[in-house]
DNA sequence: TTGCTCCTCACGTCACGTGAGGTGGC
DNA sequence: TTGCTCCTCACGTCACGTGAGGTGGC
């Protein structure tokens, strides 16, 4: 007859629990090759062995059973392995961002806070070329990393020359709720007065004027995962003279991930928003 | 007066959000310098912010929030970085152990599985040595490791050398629930008959019998991590033959990782016990 | 008939995120 | 007074594990 193995049999034949072999089944992961309408039994064929040990696998290197689940019924063996070498990828990257956690907490032990002081600075109206989304705390890396190329590419369109280092203005409560909208721009060479006479820009970047601010500045050397050290000791000074406003926080990248793959030498201005009167 | 901030500035200040911040507090890990009796505000001061820098980067490196606790708690700094020690020590164990999934996954996507052929063995009853305990699925590495040099510890006392090499039984429902009874051995050259006449061992090693049992055996070269291709490929055949029994598995460690660092070195014999008929 | 296996709820775990619904402070 | 921030439930997420309580098959 077929080759029909019940669950407990199955389990040892895999190595999954019966319990995880119940779960695979309710996720439409593996699904039994017959179940018994009366008793509910759940038989599992020969077949079906490939199917769950590569699931097994999957799940050891930390793939979401929906994603999974997608391999298994991929149409395809190319299909199948294009979802797991872009697994194996995420997994890649994610161990880089451990790396890069470990050497932060190191540090930190190691050498504790940086001791830099903030600056004032009075930022005039300024040209830009903008694009705003609502971002993620964990997502804002990939969303800068296409928004800037595309900032450029607006205006070389224009043919009007960056005047400086991009940034970005973080609002309201993005820090707080761990996301919200950001507004990535970049300076333009041109008259704040003259932008309403600027040409329409493809795709969703538009054309628009920072506004004048007073802002209290303080350099942060190295990477983004230590920003929270910069902003403590300059949030700190600024919220304790009681002189902080509720405007966007503002970074400028005047060496970003694009001038260099190394992390320790990236820099950051840190910018808050401070009343006039400070 | 105090520098205290509201739970808004102190997520700005730290980059943790406000959700986390509360979590933390409920959790005893970060609780705020004070809490408003009557609105309930909480009140964190600039004391607490490298705690809270500690406390990202921790989480950051995925320490468990209960570890966390103890290490900001943690007496003096020699204890607070030992706690940090050991934690990257699993971490890298944790690293090493994705590696080797990530080699298993790619073994069967480019090799299949492997294609050895099961052989018939009687064992006879033999005297052991052994070791029994309750062990989970993910406890078993760490718990075979500090069995055998206990067994062959027993083994040495008694002045009774080794008749093979060491093995264990995996009984009832070991694989299928993801844990139960496990009870390493260790042969001996004796005489089963004269077992009962064998000295106490030391701590909770006994002297016993492995009952005579007719086994269907399959070698296994390789990682532990894939003894479910060898589990499959053997219990396939005993079970659709029908001849298999509810006696414990076994497996014997022919070359164990106490004989070598190179977990593709590893030979393990799988054992599954059949009918005396078959 | 006795165990053993199988079944289905329902709830627990972990570290928060996501609303809902309501209140305090400038 | 209007927003804005703050508060407390209560529930959702993810991949199962852990019993509870009950039934089928040899």
């Amino acid at each position: 007859m077929a080759e029909l193995f019940t669950v407990g049999e199955f389990a040892k034949l895999t190595h999954l629990s019966v319990k995880t072999l119940h779960h695979y089944h309710e996720a439409g992961l593996l699904e039994p090759a017959s179940v018994d309408p009366v008793t509910g039994y759940r038989r599992y064929s020969a077949d079906q062995l490939a199917a769950a040990q590569l699931a097994r696998r999957l799940r050891d290197v930390r793939m979401p059973l929906a994603q999974v689940r997608d391999v298994l019924s991929a149409p395809d063996p190319a299909a199948r392995e294009a979802g797991i070498a872009a697994h194996l990828d995420r997994l890649r990257q994610d161990l880089a961002g451990t790396a890069a956690a470990v050497a932060s907490l190191q540090a930190l032990l190691v050498a504790g806070p940086p001791t830099a002081s903030a600056v004032l600075r009075d930022a005039a109206a300024t040209a830009c070329v903008l694009l705003s989304d609502d971002v993620g705390r964990d997502a804002i890396g990939p969303w800068c990393a296409q928004a800037y190329p595309r900032l450029f590419g607006a205006a070389g369109k224009l043919g009007v020359p960056p005047s400086g280092a991009g940034g970005a203005l973080y609002s309201g409560g993005w820090f707080e709720d761990g996301g919200g909208t950001v507004t990535a721009y970049l300076p333009l060479d041109l008259d704040p007065g003259a932008v309403a006479t600027a040409a329409a820009v493809p795709g969703r970047v538009t054309v628009g004027v920072l506004p004048a601010q007073r802002l209290a500045v303080l350099e942060h050397r190295g990477p983004f995962d230590d920003l929270d050290l910069t902003y403590a000791r300059l949030g700190r000074h600024v919220l304790r003279h009681g002189t902080g406003t509720d405007g966007p926080l503002r970074e400028v990248y005047l060496i970003s991930p694009a001038d260099t793959d190394d992390p320790t030498a990236l820099l950051t201005e840190v910018c808050w928003p401070v009343k006039e009167n400070a």
